[in-house]
DNA sequence: CTTGGCACTCAGTGCCAGGGAGTGCCAGCA
DNA sequence: TGCTGGCACTCCCTGGCACTGAGTGCCAAG
């Protein structure tokens, strides 16, 4: 159906629209790209990519467009990734080696992936869940209330006020706090609920109710979907594609105040490790129907997800490039930290 | 100089720009509202509101705008803040009372304001060095790394992990930590540097330069700057008033992307407890200078900031009330859950 | 000091014609 | 069968033009 030429024109006019910002046309196509045929012959091979939905005129008498699905076609099986140049990989790294501590990892982050790709960045936090367990620690405030502060390798320190029902002794949160330490200890904190149980068992009978709540409070609290976090920068970026999004970036703009949601859109990537992009309606977001998400998991264990939102008419080659250096980078550099 | 029937202009126009969004004439004032007098007359008002640089017209034969002096004299002297009705105190009311912990607090507070005011919120976390401290806990994760958490009255906690010269046994941190309790609890946290003194010289020589550093990076770490948080929301709303900004919103959005100025602005306003408006270039900010930040802090010590981004044609009396109002309900759920 | 009248300015709108980019279709050619 | 040049057609965009209407500044009279 589709030749050989026919996929070079959409290569083209994916290429040129994205770079003009104007609907392009034969005459246009035929003399920047050596396609080797005539405007007429690219006329009929754009018909039919119109036919076939991959395109689109804005009206009777302009070029042609690409569609969603035109750019699908040419993220899969057109396009070559761009690496980045050796100096912006290095800029990169430097950059990045400067960091003093994980909210500064992060924050490097995000702003370095806004300014390379000149879009909006998204970076979620090392997921709790997903991360090892380096120390937990239990501290009685007063008889009834304890403190656990959670340290994963990943650098996140999260910590929670539990209240318990029954008065516990120094010696007792003492003992609970090495058992604890000794279940848990470099494994995930997906993993806790068992190792948890299983202290719980091996404690004095009175006690046993108790630590059992308090163990589960813990877990739940800490290991909780309401623990994931994600950090924006770049919304101004937003303002200069102004024209690319139908009416206004308003929209847009609140799409991305609901981090919950992009928390789901990242977490959705398909393969670890691997960039993944979606495609305007491909995001099931309202809000979000113009614009695309490139993706990718960081991390050995994927233990978190960062992207960038831009236009449905973005450089998807350089953007591509840019996500996956960047999480390559952020990997490296946590699992240094750890 | 300005009797009070100029006054009266001035402020008649100011509502009328506010609320119709487009350039006012001296016809359109007569008849909207009862000055009692000409269009003429009001033509020679405003031709002097002119001279005095309170208004200003787009273009000739245009009708009046103010300016951001005219905006300063209508908060100043001409605006009465619009309280807010029952019904929304105690909308406000139900929905702070829900939250459960300080993030929860803040979030819901910040998207309230958004809401209520239909502009930009920006809500500052309680601030540290203005806070009480709750208690402090130090815990010994390996011999020569301590992690120092300390808890505020506004619930707060934030940790730092310190590595130490000299090894310091359980009994040494056990001592250090009740000493330091003893010594800085329900102090202001700006007041730990003189505590910290007192606490190392009561310890042991041998360990006295250790405990001095690490009281010194603890202070240091906890009570610095870079701490101050804040948090947006209602970004989206500035799409809406896009045609207000000159050119584009995109500064705007860059310079609420930098945290740091815009807690320098929070901490900037005057009179503690009340509300501080700064319209235009009164904000030392670039970006801004088309936008009022309206603002004020909480709680009883003024423990943190909170405010509204928008505009300058704003509605100034409804947003003060609103600001004035969420901020005593944080005010009084923060002393609550303390 | 206020008021009505009057001339003037100027943004905004609707209309129209011309130019240009682009398309679809068709007939001819390899 | 597929490519190509030619041609008629569509429709957006631009610029010019006249017109309208809101609004102003000024002035003379009350």
């Amino acid at each position: 159906m589709l030749d050989e030429r026919k996929l070079s024109v959409l290569r083209a006019i994916v290429e040129d629209y994205v770079t003009t910002r104007e609907p392009v046309g034969s005459k246009a196509l035929a003399e920047r790209h050596s396609l080797g045929v005539s405007p007429a012959t690219i006329r009929n091979d754009m018909a039919l990519l119109e036919d076939e939905g991959y395109i689109t005129q804005p009206h009777t008498s302009a070029g042609r467009v690409p569609t969603d699905t035109g750019y699908r076609l040419f993220v899969d099986r057109l396009a070559t990734i761009k690496p980045l140049s050796a100096a912006e990989r290095r800029a990169i790294g430097t950059f990045l080696e400067g960091a003093v501590d994980l909210d500064d990892i992060v924050l490097r982050t995000v702003r370095l992936l806004a300014q390379v790709t000149g879009q909006v960045a998204v970076v979620q936090y090392p997921s709790l869940t997903r991360s090892q367990v380096r120390h937990v620690e239990i501290v009685a405030m007063s008889p009834r209330r304890l403190m656990v502060v959670v340290i994963s390798t990943t650098g996140r320190v999260e910590q929670r006020v539990l209240d318990v029902a029954v008065d516990l002794d120094d010696s007792t949160v003492a003992e609970l706090r090495n058992r604890i330490n000794e279940a848990v200890d470099g494994k995930l904190l997906s993993e806790m609920p068992d190792a948890a149980a299983a202290v719980a068992e091996a404690m004095p009978v009175e006690v046993r109710p108790a630590v059992a709540a308090i163990l589960a409070t813990m877990v739940e609290s800490l290991a909780g979907e309401g623990e994931e976090r994600v950090v924006l920068a770049g919304t101004a970026n937003l303002a200069l594609f102004g024209t690319d999004f139908p009416g206004s970036i308003q929209p847009v703009l609140e799409a991305l105040e609901e981090h919950v949601i992009l928390l789901r859109l990242l977490g959705e990537a398909t393969a670890p490790s691997q960039v993944s992009v979606r495609i305007g309606h491909e995001l099931p977001v309202e809000g979000l129907s113009s614009t695309s998400l490139v993706s990718s998991s960081y991390g050995a264990t994927g233990v978190g997800h960062l992207g960038v939102i831009g236009p449905t008419r973005m450089d998807y080659p350089g953007t591509i490039g840019a996500v996956r250096a960047v999480a390559q980078y952020v990997g490296r550099i946590l699992e240094e930290s750890s």
